[in-house]
DNA sequence: GCGACAG
DNA sequence: ATCTTGTCGC
């Protein structure tokens, strides 16, 4: 899929705080979920002792959850993991692997945050305003907001907010398992955001877009 | 000052 | 994220 230029990297913690800052007014969660066909899954395998690292993608037809197509990337991490700018290190690995992408996916989904962020900037969004679609944040833990622990059982949700605004929510993806945190990173809503998540639980606690995506990861750093 | 901190 | 075996539970 081809993907249009929006800014360049970044190479110090200020330059990346001040690019969030021009960008997060382009962010738009009031988009309702719409029909979606395609969904991938994203997600980035880390090599032990070495800077490289593997870039995972899977595209699956909708709902279906059928696999149409997968892409790998190897690369190299370039900015080092700072709580809050996790985009900048991942991002540019990841779009490496979409412009492979034969498809252009109706809708993404990472491990990370969306607007559960604590500039309202996750990677969900930050990627969202690089390919211009739907994208939704399912982090595995908690980093901004507020929350009463879901319900126990698979499918269960309690919202996620901040100075009294609904920002996503907690996903109970798998009975007695720990909750996921659920929030949009562009061109979805956060009631789109957590629809799509429940569609994608499969009894495991990660959805299987990202789930397909990490696996995938895992088998290429395998071969580093 | 103290505690928290996606992957 | 990553390093790691067995083990408790459905």
């Amino acid at each position: 899929m081809l993907i249009p230029h929006l800014h360049d990297w970044p190479t110090t913690e200020a330059e990346a705080l001040a690019i969030q800052h021009e960008l997060v007014g382009r962010v738009n969660v009031s988009v309702p979920l719409g029909t979606i066909r395609t969904l991938a899954g994203c997600d980035i395998a880390y090599d032990t002792a070495s800077p490289k690292l593997v870039a995972a993608v899977v595209v699956l037809d909708w709902p279906s959850r059928t696999v149409i197509e997968k892409t790998v990337v190897r690369a190299e991490a370039t900015f080092p993991y700072v709580p809050g700018l996790l985009s900048f290190r991942e991002l540019p690995a990841l779009l490496e692997a979409f412009a492979q992408l034969g498809h252009a996916p109706d809708a993404f989904m990472l491990d990370a945050q969306g607007v559960a962020h604590p500039r309202n900037f996750g990677l969900a969004c930050h990627l969202g305003l690089w390919l211009d679609r739907p994208c939704v944040g399912c982090a595995k833990s908690w980093l901004v907001g507020d929350y009463a622990a879901p319900g126990p059982t698979a499918g269960d949700t309690s919202p996620l907010t901040l100075h009294g605004r609904t920002l996503g929510s907690v996903v109970r993806s798998a009975t007695n398992a720990k909750p996921v945190f659920v929030s949009p990173g562009h061109k979805i809503d956060a009631a789109g955001a957590t629809a799509l998540v429940l569609q994608s639980l499969s009894g495991y606690r990660h959805p299987v877009p990202t789930r397909l995506a990490h696996m995938l990861a895992n088998e290429e750093r395998a071969k580093l």
